[in-house]
DNA sequence: AACATGCTTCGATGGCCATCGAACTATTGG
DNA sequence: CCAATAGTTCGATGGCCATCGAAGCATGTT
């Protein structure tokens, strides 16, 4: 008879614990100490905390020797995260973007596809160029982005006979506009980390190109420069 | 340095406020008491409450003589309720549903257009006479579909125009499958009240259908008895 | 075997906050 | 102007829970 919605709300109510969640956002599992330190409490806290967001259906555990590697327990909890992160930070004012997640705010990583000032870019480049036709909350992939995809080596038809959505805007929470999501978006994301053009950086949810990486992904992904 | 998102997690978090904020969800503009009574506190209860959902941009409140109506603030407020019933109803195990609520089941308001047993079936009958294309969580309106809802009196270049899509699939809580949101959905909803078929119930979520009315609303919008 | 590292359980502490009674303001209706 | 209704603020109470120290368990290293 309790509300089961406040009880998953209340989950992410904590400040901790949504720090947890938010560093889990790369998609890249962390051990429990890792995300004590990120959240900046004592392991017993977080010890506590990861417990409750594993019972709660929120997290994952995965054992492996002595460490436990956390991850985000599906795509829903990820897109709800990131509802919420559109929400809060298109109601506070938009007046001070703080100079310190420049980084951040350039490229990172969205669950398993690309984000930031990048992804927005890279998805605009794809619609400018009759890749895609963003339609509001849809999108769609054209003939000619098909063949496009399926000379880099995409197995279209693959990614279509899934249940996941091949392409899918997602919107960005520092530059409130669509990037690519979907089976598509984590495919264009692996093939960068595939083709060395970048790695993750440490924090888990940046990505750092190299130079030659950013012009040969600009190179193939019709980025203007 | 707040983590912003856990304070609106935060404001979910507290049952009462949870009852509240699922009342809203029929769309309906409630007054101070009435939410009160639903939630089942007092009214200074509610008040202090409501008056924290304002302050953080869930509800909006519009004063009309010595009454206060509240209202969601927005569509994205709506969405993230909506997807917060989704995970919990998912995660638990699907054993009982109780009888209790059989009618919210069958026919209810989801924000702004038709959930529950019957808009699933309305979907689904319009994916089946090739009106929608359904693509996983895209929606696609065909041309047929459009002139036959052009012939109903769907001003559809107009709902084309504005940024909010006009189909949009919206996963259901109790079916835990497509409904028709978006602006079309929006319109199907309208013209039931608008036809007389059915009307809110008190509750302010659940759809009351007249005996005619189902009838009608079966035989226009093709859903196979 | 002995030590180190990763993580957990237990218990005590402290702070936050939902709740409601009481009293107050505001609007409407006779 | 008085009574009724809608809604608020204030203050006291009580409960829940995040936090961390201390101790414990498990795995890995030498």
């Amino acid at each position: 008879m309790e509300p089961n919605i406040s009880v998953v709300a209340g989950l992410i109510a904590d400040p901790t614990r949504a720090k947890i969640l938010t560093a889990l956002m790369g998609g890249k599992a962390l051990t429990a100490t890792e995300l004590a330190i990120e959240a900046d409490v004592t392991p017993q806290t977080a010890s506590s905390h990861l417990s409750k967001l594993v019972d709660g259906a929120l997290l994952q555990v995965r054992k492996q020797g002595r460490h436990r590697y956390f991850q985000l327990k599906g795509l829903a909890v990820a897109e709800l995260l990131e509802q919420l992160l559109v929400m809060t930070t298109s109601a506070q004012s938009k007046v001070q973007t703080g100079p310190n997640d420049t980084r951040l705010q350039y490229a990172r990583v969205c669950y398993d596809h690309l984000a930031g000032e990048l992804g927005v870019t890279l998805y605009d480049a794809l619609v400018a160029k009759g890749m895609l036709i963003d339609g509001g909350e849809q999108t769609q992939l054209t003939e000619k982005g098909k063949s496009y995809f399926r000379e880099l080596g995409v197995d279209v038809a693959r990614l279509q006979s899934k249940k996941r959505p091949v392409c899918k805007s997602c919107l960005d929470w520092s530059e409130r506009r669509n990037h690519l999501a979907g089976s598509l978006g984590q495919w264009v994301l692996d093939y960068i980390f595939e083709k060395g053009w970048a790695q993750r950086d440490l924090d888990a949810r940046s990505v750092s190109f190299s130079k030659a990486g950013l012009k040969a992904f600009k190179r193939v992904f019709l980025v203007e420069l």
